[in-house]
DNA sequence: CGGGATCCGTGGTGATACTG
DNA sequence: CAGTATCACCACGGATCCCG
C-alpha cells in the first residue's frame, strides 16, 4: 500500500474515500483492518460501533419498523440510530424498504452479508453474557485493588 | 430488574456501578445487552469499540509488549491504547504482566475468556474481510445514489 | 410514522511534554 | 520503555423543531 494513497485516506476523517477502488474491484486487494488506512476500517467501526452491532443483532431477529428497531435497541437516539442505519445500509448490511403510505411506513431487514455478521456478532454478544459473572467479580478484584 | 436499579445504572455514564451484583453473584442474573441499564453493554463497548476489537485482535497472535501492539494496531494513540488496554484488564479479558526490570518491560495478554472473544472477533473480521469487494461496490451504488 | 435540520454541551480524542 | 498529566479541539450524541 503505497504511501499516496495512505495520505489521501487518512485525511478524510470519518467520509473515506478509495480512489484506487474506482472501477473494477479486483479480488487481490490487501485488506487489513489493523491497517489505519484499509477502507474496511471504518465498515468494522460501522458494525462493532456502539449502536451498529446492537442494531444489527436486533434485525437478526426479522426485519423491523423504525420505532419497533427503537424499542429493541434500549437507550438510542432517534438521530443515531437512523445515523447507524444509514451507515449499514450504505455498507450494503442493511436493506431499507421504505412504503409511502400515509402514515409512512419503512421496513429495515439484513442483507445476506449483513446476515452473517449479524449472527457472528450474536455469536460474540451470547459468549459475552454467559461470560458476565466471571467479569464482573473481575471488575471487583480490580476496582478494590485500584482504590485511590 | 427494577427501576431503582435502573436509575442507579443510567446515571453513570462511564463509570459503571452495579450494587446489586456486590457479594455473590448469582447465575439467575438476566443479562441483556440490548436492555440500556445492563452491565454487559459497557463491556461490549469495552469488546467491539474502535480500539478494543483491534487490541483483543492482535493479542490473539500472542503476548506482546506496549510499543509491539501500537505497531500493529496502527494509527493509535498511546493515550486510547492504554486506556483500552485498562478497561479491557478491568473486565478481566487482558493480563498485564509488569517486568521492573529497566528498561520496564510490560507484557499483555489474553486471559481465556479474552482468547475465545477475541477468536469470535477475529472471525467477524475475518469474514468483514473477505465481504470487503461487495461492500465497496455497496458503497459505490450507495454514494452515486445519494450525489447531492 | 420516519426521519432531516439545527443548536448545543460535553467528553472522547490526539499532541505534546513529563515521570519512573 | 511504558505510561501519566495537561490542554485544546472537534465530533459525538441528545433535545428540539419541523417536514413529507
Amino acid at each position: 500500500m503505497d504511501t499516496a494513497y495512505h495520505e489521501i485516506l487518512q485525511r478524510s476523517s470519518n467520509w473515506y474515500l478509495f480512489p484506487t477502488y474506482t472501477g473494477q474491484v479486483s479480488e487481490d486487494i490487501e485488506c487489513d483492518v489493523f491497517s489505519s488506512a484499509c477502507p474496511s476500517r471504518p465498515v468494522l467501526e460501522d458494525v462493532t460501533g456502539r449502536w451498529g452491532a446492537l442494531a444489527l443483532g436486533a434485525l437478526a431477529d426479522g426485519p423491523m419498523r423504525f420505532n419497533e428497531l427503537r424499542r429493541h435497541v434500549d437507550g438510542v437516539s432517534q438521530k443515531m440510530l437512523a445515523q447507524s442505519l444509514q451507515a449499514l445500509e450504505r455498507d450494503g448490511l442493511v436493506l431499507r424498504d421504505v412504503q409511502s403510505t400515509f402514515p409512512l411506513k419503512v421496513e429495515y431487514s439484513l442483507t445476506p452479508t449483513g446476515a452473517v455478521l449479524a449472527g457472528k456478532l450474536l455469536d460474540l454478544i451470547a459468549y459475552l453474557t454467559t461470560s458476565m459473572p466471571t467479569i464482573l467479580t473481575a471488575q471487583q478484584t480490580y476496582d478494590e485493588a485500584h482504590t485511590g
